[in-house]
DNA sequence: ACCTATTTATAATT
DNA sequence: TAATTATAAATAGGT
């Protein structure tokens, strides 16, 4: 893929050979990024350049990649007597492996990502499942607006008493004077029910 | 580089993940093959598939390549004794588990179950998700009747055009009797449109 | 598994 | 080294 076709021997001239693997490492790595992406797979790659320079990749991270290549090759050896409690543990990983896979597909299909294969039956249940979820999220949200509100208002309730004895002290309590003590009274302050009402308002 | 282009995420159909995946680890392998013999590079690729099948490429050997890895990020790795094996073993189930509990979490409070802790603001997140989640799913419900339906009127109309040639063969094509014919044709079958409509309602 | 339109990688060149 | 560009190679989508 280029100018011209070539032939897979080794590139005799230094220089080109050098441009060559610089370009055809950084495809190499940039595939290998995109292989595990797409397909959801661990990959791992490790070039050693002519000059012994290290360059790798790795979608998990190496040791993960290199550990699970060798427990992958070394089943053949391990299998029998060396040890049931190895053998236990790999079951254990196994079998949390499957149902990490089974808990992640039913969640992509619930996430709306991955519905291809399904029957209509199946995703008419799916449709309800979320109704249902979505119903129960918004009651949740409503309550804590609404707990949130209530609150709120129990606290200005409080603040206003407060207010009013407050005032009280400062007027005293003349009684001739009652009417002129409300008129002040309801322009300085506000009822509970404005509260009420600028507190909703304003959520 | 194919019929159109992609961009790189997870593939969610689980079929073309399959070809898509056999196809670039293909690709990828020939790719540091080619390397290798280019460049004069020592390379190792290893792919673990999602299904945990492996697949792998070392110009030399696999070990050769892991030693030389190791020796240079001056790491040790030992291909397990057996304890340090069971070690592994039980941390990867530990990572599992951990694994699955989270999206387990996630999952409930998904499905509505588990919503206390969370804000206003992520229940609103949840909410959205949920929007989107439940609107895809009807968009993929919708696609299949329709397209269900467009099956059934092709079909429809090809056994109505047979059933008209088959009548045809029966009453022969005396155009004499022309008018006769056709009135017999229209009570004993339904024209194309008169399928569609019924097979509508009928869904 | 095969086909091919199109995208992507890259060999040659500047 | 880093662009540019013409071409080979890879591959996405379809059968």
């Amino acid at each position: 893929m280029g100018r011209g076709k070539i032939v897979i021997r080794r590139i005799d001239n230094s220089t080109s050979r050098q441009v060559t693997f610089s370009k055809r490492r950084n495809g190499l790595l940039k595939k290998a990024k995109e292989l595990a992406i797409l397909c959801d797979a661990e990959v791992g790659v490790v070039i050693f350049s002519s000059t012994s320079k290290l360059y790798d990749f790795s979608s998990t991270s190496m040791k993960s990649v290199i550990d699970r290549y060798n427990k992958t090759k070394g089943e053949h050896h391990q299998l029998g007597s060396s040890s049931s409690e190895i053998k236990f543990w790999k079951k254990e990983a196994a079998m949390l492996r499957q149902q990490l896979q089974n808990l992640q597909e039913s969640h992509r299909q619930i996430m709306g990502e991955e519905l291809s294969g399904l029957t209509v039956k199946e995703l008419q249940n799916l449709e309800n499942q979320l109704e249902i979820s979505i119903h129960g999220v918004r009651m949740k949200k409503d309550k804590i607006l609404m707990d949130e509100i209530q609150e709120l208002n129990r606290k200005g309730k409080l603040i206003l008493q407060e207010n009013v004895e407050l005032k009280n002290k400062v007027y005293g309590t003349r009684d001739g004077d009652g009417t002129n003590r409300k008129s002040v009274l309801r322009n300085d302050l506000h009822t509970g029910d404005e509260l009420n009402v600028t507190v909703n308002l304003h959520l």
